[in-house]
RNA sequence: GGGGAAGUGUCGGAAUGGGCAGACGAGCGUGACUUAGGAUCACGUGGGGACACCCGUGCGGGUUCGAGUCCCGCCUUCCCCA
């Protein structure tokens, strides 16, 4: 008699035993290859929800495999301790943040371990501890001794009646207001430190040496934003340069005006007296706005003209200065050359501000249009001149229009000379930009043209006399719009002597013209920024800087650290960082000079923390007790050269940019530093997706479509959970909770349960026939869940073990059960089954009479001879439709195949009276035959 | 607007070095057992039908003996960036 499945009987009792034998300590064994899976690291919010459960679950079965595949494998965890929720509720409920954070710990520990995962608890790092902390103070000095950590000034969001900065997610809404108070928030500059990312940029676009999924790679590569182009310096009337970088130097002789970034330095001082009430309110709308309601092609151009000009190196053209919004002071130089026949936003703004617009670069598909309106010629006749010439046009309400290829564009000139009325003129635009008027075409080709031809326009036709360019009076033309602007490379046009350079070698001939002359400098720019790690905030590593008055900045000696947080700091309801009013805290003594000094204020983004956890968990809060120096390691080395690098890293798709490339970063400084002898932390990195709620909305808690692991744990035990976390999605994608599928799993263990552990009857003996069916299928599975397991997808695991589950099912009521391929199909089962569900098969390997533990066996071998089927279904194919199936050996012979496809009853009945075409053989598969 | 991913039964999803579409599970249906446990077991379950047949993997083309899978063009959804 054998009792039920009752997880609650089984799973706890499993855990205490694992645990106290230290069953999943990881301890170097040169012997064994070592294996470091990594799972992302969790923030201790307090309750383990679902989402840690499908992030860490499937992990944790990876990693078992691994090791059952023979590796020494490290699968270590920690918290990710330090940021603002912890200081939120200080504030709101008067908790300490450490009292918080160290609490919710300590509860997410005990949900962790019901999860029955195989987490090294010994090598756990908490990165709020000073012993952790310390560590990251320590990077940060190393990386100031090594020029790769400044100060500079640098916005941020700033509420004005709190009177504090805020964090981004404290900003909320469209119109940006203080999640506190309500105020709109407005941006202030303000001093902050920040580590230069920018130097490892193009290293960190080599992902050669690491197995990343693309996307990720796709991401941080558009992320980084390299460009390559010339940095170009204009010089202002008043003899200012200004530096733009532009990845089109091609167009500099379009460039009819120039745009600042509202908060470029020069603004205030080249602002003339007249501009300067307009140019102050405009700086003040903009610094309200986000960069992404900036940067937005959606919005309506805004700007000011700031009274100043500038002088464009290559014509010496005086072209008129405006500060936009639309340009960052973050991005290149904060200074553009505005080029408006071909950029877009400059055509938009150009249009809107009445800013002449003159192509530069000719139309690579050689199109142009001409639109003659009803009146201005003597249209009969040019209809027919056109037809005779074969120039498509149509004609609507007396009014011609007409599309030109490149080899038609000469010939129309001369036809509208020909046919133009006194009085009026037609215009050619794209490919060719012309105004032919009744003594001639005048070719539109500058800024001047640009002046002459609108003039003369307005002389003769009164309705244009509002438009203040040739553009804006061709915009008016509907049929025009699509070929007034574009931003293709293609030969230069109304450029100087550059005038006729092919596109293919516009940008670099024009750069080497730039860099004779002394103007431009070939330039790569990237839209990586400097990493901003300054946060005015108390929970997290202080950066461990002092300022004297005496010698200015100064670092903490090494021997100081760390730069203990003040335990007895005063949460205010403004949200103003405490260190800021801790006079114990902000007042020491300088380290240089021994006299009164302040220490930096700031706290480092927990991202930093985060950058370097894998290394902390080799041995957490290293030599704590004693002094650090330049020369310290902040790991024990010993550990490090042996599981360093992380083989595995798991997580979430939405670090793709910050968490990964910071990450990257840090390893690439601490390989210059001479900690660490590989370039990429991660060698392997797969994501997993999210769960959603039942309702397939994002769970949280003000929707109720929350799954609590607890609960079910609780109802189903934790093996079902991971079982149904596998087998419910493509792990990668994830998606809407199924309330009712997890009772799929259960069954299935329940199932399992009964085939491992209840008595079946006694057959007899089997025949050789059963014996190869049921071994065939027991190494089916174990190919099967092998490459599975090799390729992260879960689901399909637990799938094939149902399968095996169903086979065995029906191989119990035959004579096979009981022999040694029964016996044989049982362990398969239980051992593929222990990373997936390990307190069963535990549970069930003991009861089996196997000695303990089942995560200490090999993982099972796979004999391809004994899974390879002997007897196949032939597919007949008449035509590529299927119409037999035959039984046949597997190693059938193309003719033997033939003559049983062709003696086919069904088959006969088909190619009957017919010609065989062709036959085609795909062997141990199909044939097919064409008739 | 740019980049990426994905569209397969009622649902989650299988099957891509082109070769039996729908594995495995959920749900539903029928039956058995009889019991309260979220039962279990057996069988069925893409659509249509004149039941030895036809149609079916977002839509429209193409390549091929053969396309869910490859190519071209579109549509929709999601994600990231703007």
């Amino acid at each position: 008699m054998t009792t039920d499945y009752i997880p609650q009987d089984i799973e706890l009792k499993w855990q205490q035993k694992w645990e106290a034998d230290g069953l999943y300590r990881s301890v170097i064994d040169p012997k064994k290859p070592k294996h470091y899976a990594l799972t992302m690291l969790p923030y201790p919010s307090g309750d383990l929800h679902i989402g840690h459960w499908y992030a860490m679950a499937p992990s944790d079965v990876r990693a078992r495999y691994m090791r059952m595949q023979g590796y020494n494998v490290l699968f270590p965890i920690g918290f990710d301790a330090f940021g603002l929720p912890a200081e939120n509720a200080a504030i709101q409920r008067s908790i300490h943040p450490h009292t918080w954070t160290m609490s919710n710990i300590e509860k997410m520990r005990r949900q962790f371990r019901t999860m029955g995962t195989m987490f090294d608890w010994e090598r756990e790092a908490v990165s709020c501890l000073p012993g952790y902390y310390r560590w990251t103070q320590w990077f940060f000095l190393k990386l100031y001794d090594m020029g790769l950590a400044y100060r500079k000034n640098s916005p941020v969001d700033f509420c004005p009646q709190c009177n504090t900065t805020l964090a981004r997610e404290q900003v909320w809404g469209d119109d940006r207001h203080c999640e506190r108070c309500n105020t709109p928030v407005i941006k202030k500059e303000l001093e902050q430190w920040f580590l230069r990312t920018t130097a490892y940029a193009e290293e960190l676009l080599d992902f050669s040496q690491i197995d990343w999924p693309d996307r990720v790679v796709t991401m941080q590569t558009n992320w980084i934003g390299r460009s390559e182009g010339a940095d170009v310096t204009f010089v202002t009337e008043t003899e200012d340069p200004i530096v733009v970088f532009t990845t089109r130097p091609d167009t500099l002789w379009g460039a009819t005006f120039m745009v600042l970034a509202p908060e470029h330095p020069l603004v205030e001082k080249l602002t003339t007296p007249e501009r300067e009430d307009a140019v102050r309110t405009y700086q003040h709308q903009a610094a309200r706005q986000s960069e992404i309601e900036r940067m937005s092609t959606e919005k309506e151009k805004t700007g000011v003209f700031i009274g100043a000009h500038a002088i464009n190196p290559v014509n010496g053209a005086h072209i008129p200065i405006w500060i936009a919004d639309y340009v960052m002071m973050t991005y290149g130089t904060g200074a553009i050359m505005a080029v408006p026949a071909h950029d877009e936003r400059d055509f938009a703004f150009a249009l809107k501000f009445g800013l002449p617009i003159i192509p530069v670069i000719d139309r690579p598909d050689g199109m142009a249009k001409s639109f003659v309106l009803n009146g201005t010629a003597d249209v009969e006749p040019l209809a027919q001149a056109l037809r005779a010439a074969s120039i498509p046009f149509f004609e609507k309400g007396g009014s011609l229009y007409v599309t030109l290829a490149a080899e038609q564009i000469d010939a129309y000139v001369e036809l509208a000379e020909r046919h133009v009325r006194p009085g009026c003129w037609i215009e050619v635009v794209g490919a060719r930009w012309a105004f032919v008027f009744d003594d001639g075409a005048v070719p539109f080709d500058g800024v001047a043209a640009d002046a002459a031809i609108l003039a003369r326009c307005q002389a003769l036709e009164p309705s244009v006399a509002d438009k203040r360019t040739v553009m804006e009076l061709l915009w008016d033309v509907e049929f025009y719009r699509d070929v007034l602007f574009h931003h293709e490379y293609g030969t230069m046009i109304n450029s100087a002597s550059f005038t006729g350079t092919p596109g293919n070698e516009a940008v670099q001939k024009v750069t080497a013209w730039l860099e004779e002359r002394g103007v431009g400098t070939f330039a790569i720019n990237y839209k990586l920024r400097d990493w901003l790690i300054s946060r005015q905030r108390y929970w997290g590593a202080p950066i461990p800087m002092v300022y004297c008055d005496a010698c200015g900045i100064v670092p903490v000696p090494y021997k100081d650290l760390p730069v203990l947080l003040p335990e007895d700091a005063e949460f205010l309801p403004t949200g103003e960082s405490p260190l800021k009013y801790h006079a114990g805290f902000l007042h020491t003594t300088c380290p240089q000079c021994g006299g009164p000094a302040k220490r930096e204020t700031d706290t480092m983004d927990t991202f930093a923390c985060s950058s370097w956890y894998h290394y902390a968990y080799l041995s957490p809060y290293y030599k704590e007790s004693e002094p650090a120096h330049p020369d310290s390691l902040p790991f024990d080395p010993e550990e490090g050269a042996y599981w360093l690098p992380v083989d595995v890293y798991t997580g979430g798709i939405e670090h793709a940019t910050m968490h990964l490339i910071y990450t990257r970063f840090f390893t690439m400084t601490m390989r210059d530093m001479d900690l660490v002898d590989f370039d990429e932390p991660m060698l392997k990195l797969r994501n997993q997706g999210i769960i959603l709620g039942e309702d397939s909305e994002k769970m949280s808690k003000s929707r109720g479509n929350v799954i609590a692991p607890d609960e079910l744990v609780a109802g189903y035990g934790a093996d079902t959970v991971r079982g149904y976390l596998m087998f419910g999605w493509r792990w990668d994608l994830g998606g809407p909770w199924d309330s009712h599928g997890i009772d799929g799993v259960w069954r299935w263990l329940q199932r399992v349960w009964a085939l491992v552990l209840e008595l079946g009857e006694d057959q007899g003996a089997p025949t050789a026939g059963e014996v190869a069916d049921l071994r065939r299928w027991t190494h089916k599975t174990i190919g099967r869940v092998t490459e599975d397991m090799e390729a992260f997808t879960f689901n399909t695991i637990i799938a094939r073990l149902m399968e095996l589950t169903n086979v065995m099912a029906k191989a119990k009521q035959t004579a096979v059960y009981g022999s040694a391929a029964w016996e044989e199909a049982i362990e398969t089962l239980i051992l593929l089954l222990a990373p997936c569900c390990p307190h069963i098969a535990e549970e069930m390997w003991m009861r089996t009479g196997h000695p303990y533990s089942v995560h200490l066996q090999a993982w099972p071998a796979y004999d391809a001879g004994l899974a390879a089927d002997q007897v196949i279904t032939l597919i007949v194919q008449i035509n590529g439709k299927v119409r037999a199936r035959i039984d046949a050996p597997a190693d059938i012979s193309e003719a033997d195949a033939r003559e049983a496809a062709l003696t086919d009853e069904n088959v006969r009945r088909y190619i009957e009276g017919r010609e065989i075409r062709k036959f085609v053989y795909v062997p141990g598969r199909l044939v097919n035959i064409v008739v």
